[in-house]
DNA sequence: TTGTATGCGTTATCAC
DNA sequence: GTGATAACGCATACAA
């Protein structure tokens, strides 16, 4: 590499001390008007710009966000990427990935570390690693500015961006009853994160307000993925009377759901109606393509980036009071009005 | 955060002098066996370990390996991060993520840039930005470590990791000629990326070995994305005499072809046999399943990443050497024997 | 409004 | 084989 210009040059040059350049950089306020403007034109002339490590070493501060993840769904993670590197970019920090592993025992630790041992500022956790207790308390322990972006209201505000999920699954059901339908099964997500249940609870509850009852026998849990949206799809329809909506807590599964229809030779939209959540890649592109929801993937990244910065540098928390974004269901061609 | 030991610290405690801590860190070779035990064992103690910013702007390193790349397939980007990690980070690098416009006018003063302002010690490119000369002239100029990921032999070999495209389409176009076709159309990336280049005449050039030759009119060159999989596939089976085989040159063009045959009534793969390339999240998803061409993209970048690191401490170029990984077929349930 | 001096945690240059 | 000590480039008490 090169030798940049340093800050002792710009100040040689200006025929100022580098405390006084180092107040410019800075954007202090108490400059002379004349030196201020003298130091920016010598700066812009060097091209110059600090060392983010020498800044880092002196001020504690690295100017990396971290982002922590184990999610299959690398799309939400790339929307994710780009969606927090279009605001920490051009406020002068950069992104550091660090997937991670959700189950395995030390995973606490292992963010812990990641983030310590290079001075992160900060962190955003997709979900649903987001959901982890033990990772926020860690953070939290370790006095280590994070953002979470998760289903549930389950953090102080300036913490986390919320999704709501459960309103948007009441927006699918209203639709799908709308059509007609009054037959309706659901592959749920695994139990035990709370978006599953979120989405669960949004969809049944709504249901129940409209007069319809969920029977137990209707809900099948499944794990997420596409294989295990096929078996689950299987139990659903290999019924006599089998239900005439199948929503699938994800796109992955909702797949399944037509790969199982299209091997029994069960007709979508005509004799089933499939829905599914995320709008992956995979949702325009199966046939028939997917309804479904979508979660604003970038504005969500874009404020949990806003958040960590206010947090690092401690500004007033401006719009830290905005932490909700709600999907919107995306309607396709594998729902259609109930036969008969 | 906590403040963390430093090598201050461990040289009080072990009652040596920094310098000789720093030897012991770093691997030395001269320290005696006894001082040498007894430091690790207090930096063990300790959890000590070297703060990187420091550790950079004394060495002028900063642990930092970056990714650039401007590519749609997010599965593919995602399987590279995490396969660069995989290595890097046992090594003691973190990875930041870097994704840029191929297209921009400004787009290799923005990746120098990029890697200038936080120091990053090498990069690693993912195609197609990969196959930009000017991009890998710039980072030349700048004494920048950088490795290619790309389909063509076109840098020295310590800098660049090659999917051999070619060989795998010849692979592609035995198996479709072994089924009995013969009528085989395709639809080709753009022809300004290598790329598309190696894959098409790879294809071609083994169907006139195999005594077939594809004419002109056989061949529509798509824009790698759905909807030019979408128009392509329109105006080849629009044809009175349609082909019995669709090669496209990525599977989000060769679920295009499928779309449209489903739309006109066209059976998959009893009418018609559809091959694609990447075998992305879709491949497996979509009904019929894809047959496809698989890169090896973990070992593609973890070779990456140890070619860059290799660099950096410019060490012995031991498996630099390597650099070819050949992709291989996927056979799944869209290619069928001819009919005749 | 501006400057001086010191420190951040590490590596590197010498000398011993 | 080991140890003072000076960089590295910047931020920040503390003065002036």
């Amino acid at each position: 590499m090169d030798k940049r210009p340093t800050i002792n040059d710009v100040a040689r040059l200006a025929g100022v001390s580098k405390r006084t350049v180092s107040r410019v950089i800075n954007g202090a306020t108490n400059v002379g008007a004349a030196t201020q403007e003298k130091i920016q034109k010598i700066i812009d002339e060097l091209g110059f710009s600090p060392d983010k490590q020498a800044r880092g070493l002196a001020a504690s501060r690295s100017f990396l966000l971290g982002l922590i993840y184990d999610n299959p769904d690398a799309l939400f993670i790339d929307q994710v990427q780009r969606g927090v590197l279009s605001v920490c970019s051009e406020q002068g920090y950069e992104l550091v990935v660090h997937p991670c592993h959700y189950t395995a025992p030390d995973f606490v630790e292992n963010c812990v570390k990641f983030v310590k041992r290079s001075n992160i500022d900060g962190v955003a956790i997709l979900p649903p690693v987001s959901e982890s207790k033990e990772l926020a308390q860690a953070l939290r322990d370790n006095k280590i500015n994070y953002v979470r972006m998760a289903s549930v209201d389950l953090d102080d505000h300036t913490n986390i961006v919320v999704s709501d999920d459960r309103a948007a699954l009441s927006d699918l059901a209203r639709y799908l009853v709308s059509l007609g339908h009054r037959d309706i099964a659901v592959i749920s997500g695994p139990q035990k994160y709370y978006s599953s249940i979120e989405r669960l609870e949004g969809f049944r509850d709504t249901l129940k307000e409209l007069g319809i009852t969920l029977p137990e026998n209707r809900i099948i849990e499944g794990k997420n993925s596409y294989e295990s949206g096929i078996s689950c799809a299987r139990q659903l329809l290999i019924q006599n009377n089998r239900p005439g909506v199948i929503f699938a807590n994800n796109d992955e599964m909702a797949a399944g759901v037509l790969k199982v229809a299209h091997e029994m030779g069960i007709n979508v939209p005509q004799e089933l109606s499939v829905a599914g959540f995320d709008d992956n890649l995979l949702a325009a592109r199966v046939i028939p393509s997917l309804t479904t929801v979508q979660r604003p993937v970038t504005a969500m990244a874009s404020l949990a980036a806003k958040k960590i910065i206010a947090m690092i540098e401690n500004r007033p928390n401006d719009e830290t009071e905005d932490y909700l974004v709600k999907p919107h269901l995306i309607i396709r061609d594998s729902t259609r009005k109930a036969e008969k």
